[in-house]
DNA sequence: GGAGCCTAAATTGGTACCAATTTTGGAGTC
DNA sequence: GACTCCAAAATTGGTACCAATTTAGGCTCC
């Protein structure tokens, strides 16, 4: 009989799936970081078998979102002050170079995609609930990445987003952030449609900005530091 | 019983080792691009279980050096021209920022450690195999990096680095190359005594500069294009 | 009443086995 | 002689089982 890629792409699909799920809601604030991943409650809780939610756990591993302790399992990683700025620092390079990127790549309907994007997370803000404003944010920064050329810049910048408790975050910044954060989105698309270089890598560096030193405590102070 | 933190960190340890040995047999040429690796073969190979092996190679794919095809099996990465360059990108825009960071932080004993590397490397340039050249050139910029107090950029340009093969790059290209990247060493810790922001970070990018794009011809047209 | 120890349950991690799929080798046919 | 088809061997990937370790609960002793 033939190869059968359908069943191929359905299996890859299937473990991809289950680990993304977990990152899910590890971002949204469901599994906090220090807590237990029991296999047992994992296996139940997503319908999968255990060696697929082993599989799953190594490759969360793999991407430090999950800390593996031999003969105690697997906890979500508590990610440590230092380490929290470190990564701002990270982002700060990768983004920033992305941006440089990303000038004179954008067509008409890109552009009206992002602002209908933008929009939506604006719209979020004000009426929908943070789980909502935090999908529409990565929607409007999934769709900007894809004006960036360099395909292993794009990975790395997503895997490094993807370190950052994003949802906790939000949730706990002071009030005004995230109607800041909608505003850099519109003056993102804007510095774009004008090819404004320097506006733009401004804006995106900006959005980055706000030092989360005091929040990453409060993260942190509850867990043991991290020691691999 | 007590807590066993030696059978933890030899075990843990066990597991890195094979990891890395398959990524050095990979870096140092032993293993080419596209080489199926099969699980028997390694197995006899490291002297290691099946289920080692496994959870090595997955590591290893989780690392993008190692690609994993459903019911054929692990082989090694083809890199094709465009993802190559773009790897070199990453690279001068991550060790350009890393370098950013290195300045004023190297003490005379560490200066001079790394002028003993540097010349190392000179001494392995004429007298050596590839192979000594190799893990020269390794040891100096691992000394480099340690003067990066971000741990997590660190990290960023290390993984990045694995990712080149390296061994394969330095022997296919031209004549002076070796010798220029001797050079380059010493001008490095030069810049880094007389704490030379731009000397340094021109040195820095000028050591990633050399295109590898006919190079990368020679190495990706035997193999299919990669497809994940 | 509290601390310490010991037993039992639960959880993890590794190994062995088995089914599914691909590849290899050979026989038959055009 | 070359191509196709079929069967056997080899390899992969998943599952189930089992040993090792940790954790929880209860009992005893101080």
């Amino acid at each position: 009989m033939a190869k059968s890629p359908m069943a191929d792409a359905a299996t890859e699909n299937a473990l991809r799936a289950l680990e993304t799920a977990i990152a899910h809601d590890i971002h949204a604030g469901l599994l906090l970081p220090g807590t237990w991943l029991k296999q047992i409650d994992l296996q139940e809780r997503y319908g999968r078998s255990r060696g697929d939610v082993r599989r799953a756990l190594d490759k969360l591993v793999a991407q430090r979102l999950v800390q593996q302790v031999h003969n105690s399992g697997y906890r979500v990683r508590p990610l440590d002050p230092k380490q929290l700025d470190e990564l701002r620092q990270v982002r700060l390079i990768l983004e920033g170079a992305a941006a440089e990127t990303m000038l004179g790549r954008a067509d008409a309907a890109t552009l009206a995609r992002l602002r209908n994007l933008a929009e939506g997370f604006s719209l979020a803000v004000e009426h929908r609930s943070i789980l909502d404003q935090h999908e529409a944010n990565q929607a409007f920064h999934a769709a900007l990445l894809e004006l960036c050329p360099n395909a292993e810049l794009v990975r790395l910048v997503r895997e490094t987003r993807l370190r950052l408790p994003s949802a906790l975050l939000t949730q706990w910044h002071e009030r005004g952030w995230v109607e800041e954060s909608a505003r850099h989105h519109h003056a993102m698309v804007d510095a774009l449609e004008a090819n404004d270089r320097e506006a733009f890598c401004a804006v995106v560096r900006a959005h980055i900005r706000p030092s989360s030193r005091e929040l990453a405590f409060k993260l942190s102070r509850a867990w043991a530091p991290i020691v691999d």
